[in-house]
DNA sequence: AGGTTAGTGACAGCCACTGACAATTGACAA
DNA sequence: TTGTCAATTGTCAGTGGCTGTCACTAACCT
């Protein structure tokens, strides 16, 4: 059983959170100032950079919990999978999973809002990018570690997850600008691109 | 014949960024104020920012020179070529003729030095990654055109550029951790990441 | 030469963010 | 319980990036 100190501040941080995403998936993220979350929790504006490095931080803390289930699940698929199926299939089952990680913080459907406001939003999408740059890492060493093989004498690690992460950024660029909202949406997306490696790839276009 | 104003204004232009990268690259990025660099000009801080947008687009403004060279050079290739081939050639044409593109401003070796602090400096990094995603955009049109293709209607061209752009970003990132600082270690790098894709997408891996 | 326009400096102000210190509140033992 | 310690928070003051405004000067144009 968790300690009182520790649920409360749980609790406060959970209310800035939602605060925050509430606020930026209604006005926008450049008109919402950390004031006006701190003031919608009640705290004052030094609590919400306790909790928060940054404004950003709590605009990208929603897909930061997906993202880290993300890299475990890469960690826990099969080791005989080659890495692009492993990888395929920690995605698609990351958005099957998704309602059960962040459910607990807002619903989904405002999960997906957010994830379009960093998209649109151009310093947001920044640091998500940022970020990106670190869990491509992660995964190097991941599927490095699959594969038995060193990370600073073999490129091909970071070259599978670099194309990986290359394709995902395409799906995701491309699912944020669909009148479709819905989650099979993004999963039909994200196998249509995945396929579509290995035609786009070929020097000749014209057979398909 | 330009205008005297206009050459005034150019040349405030090119000493704000030198100022601004010879401090970059000496102090760091972070460590550097905008007041610093007006003062090494001596102009006010409010001119700083008529000419860049940013704090961050003094330090980017150099690449970006380069990069648009890059899409150009892109554009410009015979058009039988296939797009990777296209992609990569104006890549290494790029890397061959930087000195033409930036000698006006830097030395090359300063180039190369504030190219290392933006890979360095997280805030940085995320602009110059978000600014690589309108370039990708920008490539998939190019290519699209080449080819002759509906951008909107088949995603090959949006899956090669992401493609190619996730690897050059894997060569970016390892080469500003080389220790070999020179342009011969970039193209070389190049290279061997682009020979690399094939292999690395290959379900199996122990053939090599 | 004289009116027009572009570029600049000075100033005031917003907002994100940080350090320091004091006040409060929960944890835990006597 | 109660007193002590430690964690959490609020307040305050300050820095740095960035913007709007306005008056002033220098270049342009006829």
């Amino acid at each position: 059983m968790e300690t009182l100190r520790e649920r409360k501040k749980q609790r406060t941080r959970d209310a800035l959170l939602r605060a925050a995403v509430e606020l930026f998936t209604s006005r926008g993220y450049e008109r919402t100032t950390v004031d006006e979350i701190a003031a919608a929790v009640d705290v004052s504006q030094r609590t919400f950079f306790r909790y928060f490095a940054g404004k950003d931080e709590a605009a990208l803390a929603l897909v930061e919990m997906t993202v880290e289930r993300f890299v475990e699940a890469v960690r826990a698929r099969p080791p005989h999978e080659p890495p692009m199926e492993a990888l395929r299939q920690a995605v698609l089952d990351g958005w099957d999973s998704i309602n059960e990680v962040v459910e607990s913080v807002v619903p989904v459907e405002r999960y997906l809002r957010m994830y379009r406001v960093i998209e649109s939003t151009p310093v947001l999408l920044a640091a998500h990018l940022r970020r990106s740059v670190e869990v491509e890492e992660d995964l190097a060493r991941v599927v490095a570690e699959r594969e038995g093989l060193d990370l600073d004498a073999d490129p091909r690690p970071r070259l599978a997850v670099a194309v990986f992460s290359g394709v995902m950024r395409a799906t995701e660029r491309q699912w944020s600008t669909d009148p479709d909202f819905g989650l099979d949406r993004i999963r039909a997306l994200t196998s249509l691109y995945l396929d579509g490696v290995g035609p786009a790839l070929l020097g000749d276009w014209r057979g398909a």
